[in-house]
DNA sequence: CGGCGCCTTGAGAGTAATCAACGATAGTGG
DNA sequence: CCACTATCGTTGATTACTCTCAAGGCGCCG
């Protein structure tokens, strides 16, 4: 609805490519190749079948043969692992416009799990319905290939993350990855972004208890460097913190000048 | 020269396909896919210009631009971070059979390095030439796409050690994983497999201080668990091993009936 | 033989975990 | 509308795992 008001309110040159999509995927696949419109319309097309869930449900479980792939739309998801223990580390989050592959086809079961971490807006897209849309947009496939090398290397951050990293250096990261994320999804303005998580969902990401994610927390606040409450996170001082995470964003980001196809 | 007693010494019915290949690559796709023996050629040409290189030298720096591959035939290589404070995190290991990609092409100028950690053999893959190879063979294709969705679940299995698991159940883990890696590039028998890793090495990779390795080296040693002396280490109680880091294959090895082709 | 790299050991410090309890907040039903 | 309950956040005290620092030993290579 919202669409069509905007629709009305631009000049009426503006084709539906160039007019900002709503849906994530779109959003997040345009900032790394130029789609057309027919493409937009396929994503938007493959979003349709949407399921809102609730907060802490499976997806997809360990031992589960599917091999669907899950759409986040609205809210978070994660990929998860529950230990014999009871402890759950969190492997990677899934946000608006993530497409999570699974590859149970080829590496046997499933050997974790997929959930949601808040109430969510979910998409299951049955694998020839991908495959299809693959086949018949080069310019997704494509850029889906690069979101792709960008999960790699967002795991591969995660690894130095937890390996050699302080809790508050640990924390520092995260929160600048999750900035740069929502605001390729369109989802952050002014250094502010969701953060619907607990202080617990927080720890089983970053490796900490829930009670030192809270010092570690009061630790950043203190410090004045963000700003965490009503499920909103603020980095006031953006730069102060990306340089205690020695972040840097060239892992979520394209890059400036594109160069050869992807080969694999 | 023993390539050449052995088919001497088998039936002359068997072909170039069927005899098992020296090169680290092609066993290890062999168990992947079935080749043929126009790929197995194909792969062996690619690896025909490898360099013997010496331990702790760079094939690739943090902010170089090159978009070649690197494939290691002999040795021990990885991927790693070096912070700021001097601390490095080893992100991947690259055994013989491993074929490294980077993603410079993408997503901005590498924020990683590539290096040797022992002596080892390589080659450096011209991306156009990898092109190729994928362009025309495409089972070597489908072969490299399953490899990476390991080398995927491998990178997350890594979050996993390093978020929640102990000392001791983090390097019981790596261990199983290195024994069946190295069983797939068929480098391993016996429940051994070859080591070449200092201490400082597997602190790096298990986020542990050398002197913290070592001790738990001990007490694996101590509980009768693992043999780790010239180079080469040997799990002696496999099972044992692998209940105490928690540790399932399955992200290692291919499903029994391959699914459908990969999508992207 | 000397030096260097690696492994080993001891002592002390520190970061983060655990345990336990209390406070805040929000959703629920009477 | 308010009490009730569950979940989440906060705080304090204690424990423990792991780090750092320091020194010595061992083996290897020039």
């Amino acid at each position: 609805m919202s669409a069509r008001l905007s629709l009305v309110a631009v000049p009426p040159s503006w084709t539906a490519a160039l007019e900002p999509s709503r849906n994530p995927l779109v959003r997040k696949l345009q900032r790394l190749v130029s789609l057309t419109a027919a493409d937009v319309t396929a994503l938007e097309q493959i979003s349709l079948q949407s399921r809102p869930l609730g907060p802490r449900l499976d997806l997809i479980r360990d031992d589960e043969g599917c091999g669907d792939a899950i759409l986040v739309l609205e809210g978070f998801a994660c990929r998860y692992k529950q230990r014999q223990t009871g402890q759950r580390q969190i492997m990677a989050y899934l946000l608006p416009g993530d497409l999570c592959e699974v590859d149970v086809r080829y590496l046997g079961r499933m050997d974790h799990a997929v959930g949601t971490l808040v109430p969510s807006l979910v998409v299951r897209i049955p694998r020839q319905n991908l495959t299809d849309l693959i086949a018949r947009h080069p310019n997704v496939a494509q850029a889906l290939r690069v979101a792709r090398l960008s999960e790699e290397a967002t795991s591969r951050e995660w690894v130095v993350n937890l390996g050699c990293r302080s809790a508050l250096e640990r924390m520092a990261h995260l929160f600048c990855e999750l900035m740069i994320r929502f605001e390729m999804a369109g989802l952050a303005e002014d250094d502010s972004c969701p953060l619907p998580l607990t202080q617990a969902d927080l720890g089983d990401t970053l490796g900490l208890s829930n009670v030192h994610v809270n010092r570690t927390l009061q630790e950043l606040r203190r410090q004045g460097l963000v700003e965490l409450k009503g499920k909103s996170l603020r980095l006031l001082k953006r730069k102060h913190l990306e340089e205690i995470g020695e972040f840097n964003p060239a892992y979520l980001r394209p890059a400036e000048s594109p160069g050869d196809q992807a080969v694999f």
